[in-house]
DNA sequence: TGCTTACCACTTTTT
DNA sequence: GTGGTAAGCA
């Protein structure tokens, strides 16, 4: 007997969730949780169309209609950010749920139930990102005298490579290697340089774990072959003989203790496995799915849309998710056939732009044959066309120049955000009128682009460095971008960073006795330390409760002299250190850019104590003491200055209403806002072929080759050739701006440069509406008063 | 319109 | 380092 059947648990819902009170799901969405355990769940799921919701209630109906324990269940996602989501709504709605049922029980003198319910700790509930969830996996199978491996990220995994890898054999600067590697490398500037050559090695390192690649087929094809398998394999033995793991590895740890029958404390209590995302899940996660269901039985549902399959780097097989009926079948070797739902209703953007993003995604005739077989159009839903809501035009907005574009885009936020509005007359007639929400800020928009980064590689400022400057300088907002700037040239980290160098190593004395280390490197530390004693020569008010003049901290540690203690201590944390000198740069606390820098430098400081000899720590008083110092500047300083860390914004929960947010359309992957601004081409001056692979692709890029390259030898190999490397590279284009402008909910602005408008020959675009064959999609229709560079609007109108 | 030549602008995206 | 675009000229 359950403890509740599925109408009294969706009535629980009801009474208990304020916002199903009213309306209850979409028949589409209640049969999506309706469905009992078996056969698994198949949801294909547009934009807007509340997968995670589905994705929650149907972790709570597990609960409370089939009597499984919270902690047999796993829901996966594909992001952190998207984890936590997913969590919250499952905690909220369930604890909920659980307080309803428990009073109806208790009023129906039912105790049995009530027993039941006041067991239940929805708390227990596992949710997270795959790579998250196998660590604790992992961690908890340890058997007896076994270590635990330790999984690093990007930097650190490439640091080893280089050193104990790349060098071994003359490798780094192998002929063949290089020539072999240029076949599938082809895009500017190729495997020319070392550092490159090691970014493609590691890549590829990835790629044979992802794509489940046979090394030793793979191997016999050629010199260069073998010598790029020797690579991956030293290095995946290097890592595993001194107890590391990268993400790759650690998903192919998981795989081989599944296939291995370990595992067993997950298997034997697994009874429910949610996926969402699916469409993003490489051939390796695949198989973790997949056996983690065989170990143990569990009730599957995976989630996802195919149209939003925008992470081919890592290795995501769409095809994966279009053809889950029959590789669930051909995986589990049983007769299943997947309870399919189609989720098309669209809470979330206004009819024109559901309008809009459909015919993006539909009106492509050469990408149809790569979307899910009789893939169903978004509708808009009736909530939103009742809740007289203004149907605005799509907007756009072309200028001839980045800087001309940066300044109306500002004047247009300012308008709405901090005047009184803006009226946008269209060319037939008609009037609209944009104002803020009653509390909205800058918060409520958001600048999304395929990069984010604020410079050229020349040094020529991006549209989102003019739209920082310009929001401060003329409007007192600030941008948070964090991903924008390479934190070695922030100034304050700079400042921050030379004064700490000037405290361990003052002089450079250490520094300049280190070996092998580059120029540019060196360069870099030593500007970071004429920054940090320009900063300490300015005298800054010390924050410091009993802190004496920066400067003088500087000559303290300088001379390991401690006024305030009889001896200087024989061991500092680096991290110790840094979290002191933070404490002149009010930035790291108040600002949100600020707090994400200093969250990164501390980050880099505690991963790199992994590894280090001297654990991050600056010694005294042993013969160790330089050495200490070498380590530290090696292991933490070097790669900063080398441009090898990079932020985590991840660890802001939440922005700052007050900012204005510009992110890469991969991190607005899962969000909405009111106002989304999407940049469709402001880099787009001309027709430049090193430009295509952004807008309008001639030929496959690496990516595409290097999954050719391995084709022959990987079970998802073929799957993708069905469809030729180029058609990959339009797809790839369609599917990322497809993900940016289905964010929107009220508004969905282009903006680019009039070189993708003009008469002649205008640059041909994806992002702004040209078809491969047939010319554009979209009209833009000017606004009666636009001109080139006027701050009126151009509309673009389906 | 056709030819020549100078000058670009590229090395994303993330667990 | 490349290789195509766009401008300039006839």
């Amino acid at each position: 007997m359950p403890p509740l059947t599925y109408d009294e648990f969706r009535e629980c819902v009801q009474s208990a969730v304020q916002r199903f009170a009213q309306n209850w799901l979409n028949p589409q969405q209640n049969d999506a949780i309706s469905a009992p355990p078996q056969p698994p769940v198949f949801i294909v799921a547009g934009p807007g169309t509340g997968k995670t919701t589905v994705l929650a209630l149907r972790v709570l109906r597990h609960i409370f209609v089939d009597d499984y324990p919270p902690n047999s269940i796993i829901a996966t996602t594909f992001t952190k950010k998207a984890a936590s989501e997913l969590r919250s709504r499952i905690l909220s709605w369930g604890v909920a749920t659980q307080q309803q049922a428990l009073t109806q029980a208790q009023a129906n003198g039912d105790q049995q139930t009530v027993q039941w319910l006041q067991n239940v700790d929805i708390n227990q509930v596992q949710t997270g990102t795959l790579d998250a969830l196998a660590e604790e996996i992992i961690a908890n199978d340890r058997q007896p005298g076994e270590i635990t491996p330790t999984v690093i990220e990007g930097f650190m995994a490439r640091g080893l490579l280089r050193k104990n890898v790349m060098f071994q054999h003359g490798r780094h600067n192998s002929p063949v290697l290089q020539e072999h590697l240029g076949t599938f490398n082809r895009q500017f500037p190729g495997v020319r340089s070392f550092s490159r050559k090691l970014k493609v090695c590691h890549s590829f390192a990835d790629r044979v774990l992802h794509d489940g690649v046979d090394l030793n087929a793979y191997l016999t094809q050629g010199q260069g072959h073998q010598i790029l398998a020797d690579i991956i394999n030293d290095y995946h033995n290097y890592l595993i003989t001194h107890q590391l793991m990268d993400f790759a590895l650690l998903e192919q740890e998981i795989l081989d203790r599944l296939q291995s029958g370990r595992l067993q404390t997950t298997t034997q209590q697994l009874q429910a496995l949610l996926v969402d995302e699916f469409q993003d899940t490489n051939y390796l996660q695949e198989q973790v799915y997949y056996r983690l269901c065989q170990n143990s039985n569990a009730a599957l549902t995976v989630v996802g849309d195919d149209d939003q399959s925008i992470y081919r780097f890592r290795g995501a097989t769409v095809e994966i998710f279009a053809n889950f009926a029959n590789r669930l079948q051909a995986a589990l070797g049983v007769n299943w056939t997947p309870y399919a739902v189609n989720l098309v209703e669209n809470y979330r953007s206004s009819e024109r732009i559901v309008e809009f993003f459909n015919h993006f995604i539909s009106s492509e005739s050469t990408f149809q044959p790569a979307r899910v077989p009789n893939k169903q159009a978004c509708i808009a839903s009736a909530n939103w066309a009742t809740a007289q809501n203004q149907n605005i035009p799509i907007l756009g907005m072309f200028r001839t120049n980045i800087q001309n574009l940066a300044d109306d885009i500002c004047t247009f936020l300012h308008d709405i955000f901090q005047g009184s509005g803006r009226t946008i007359a269209v060319a037939d007639g008609t009037q609209f009128f944009i104002q803020r929400n009653p509390n909205g800020d800058f918060g409520d928009a958001v600048l999304l682009a395929g990069k984010v980064q604020e410079t050229k590689p020349d040094g020529q400022p991006r549209l989102p460095s003019l739209i920082r400057q310009r929001l401060m300088d003329d409007y007192g907002v600030d941008v948070f971008n964090p991903r924008g700037r390479d934190l070695a040239i922030i100034p304050e980290v700079m400042q921050c960073l030379g004064i700490m160098l000037e405290c361990i190593d003052p002089n450079a004395t250490i520094q300049n006795s280190i070996p092998r280390i580059r120029q540019t490197t060196i360069n870099t530390l030593n500007a970071w330390r004429n920054a940090g004693i320009q900063f300490a020569q300015s005298n800054p008010h010390p924050n410091l409760p009993n802190a004496n003049s920066i400067q003088q901290f500087i000559n303290n540690w300088a001379n390991r002299n401690a006024p305030n203690m009889n001896n200087w201590p024989s061991e500092w944390p680096l991290l110790e250190l840094l979290f002191t000198v933070v404490a002149w740069f009010p930035i790291f606390q108040i600002s949100p850019e600020g707090q994400v820098y200093l969250e990164t430098l501390a980050r880099t400081i505690a991963e790199a104590s992994q590894v280090s000899n001297y654990r991050s720590a600056i010694l005294s008083g042993t013969t160790y003491d330089d050495n200490s110092v070498k380590d530290a500047i090696r292991e933490v300083f070097e790669p900063i200055a080398e441009g090898e860390v990079e932020v985590d914004e991840e660890i802001m929960p939440y922005v700052p209403r007050a900012v204005f947010p510009i992110m890469t359309i991969h991190q607005a992957k899962g969000l909405e806002f009111p106002l989304v601004i999407v940049d469709v081409g402001s880099d787009f001056r001309t027709n430049h072929h090193t430009q295509r692979p952004f807008r309008y692709p001639n030929t496959g890029a690496d990516v595409h080759l290097t999954e050719d390259e391995v084709a022959n030898f990987s079970p998802v190999g073929q799957a993708r050739q069905q469809r030729p490397p180029l058609d990959r590279a339009f797809d790839d284009i369609r599917r990322l701006f497809f993900v940016a402008k289905s964010r929107p909910q009220r508004i969905l602005f282009l903006v680019g440069l009039t070189s993708q408008l003009r008469q002649s020959s205008p640059v041909p675009s994806i992002a702004t509406g040209d078809l491969r064959v047939g010319g554009r999609i979209y009209q833009f229709i000017p606004a009666p008063n636009w001109t080139p560079n006027s701050p009126a609007n151009t509309i673009a109108l389906i």
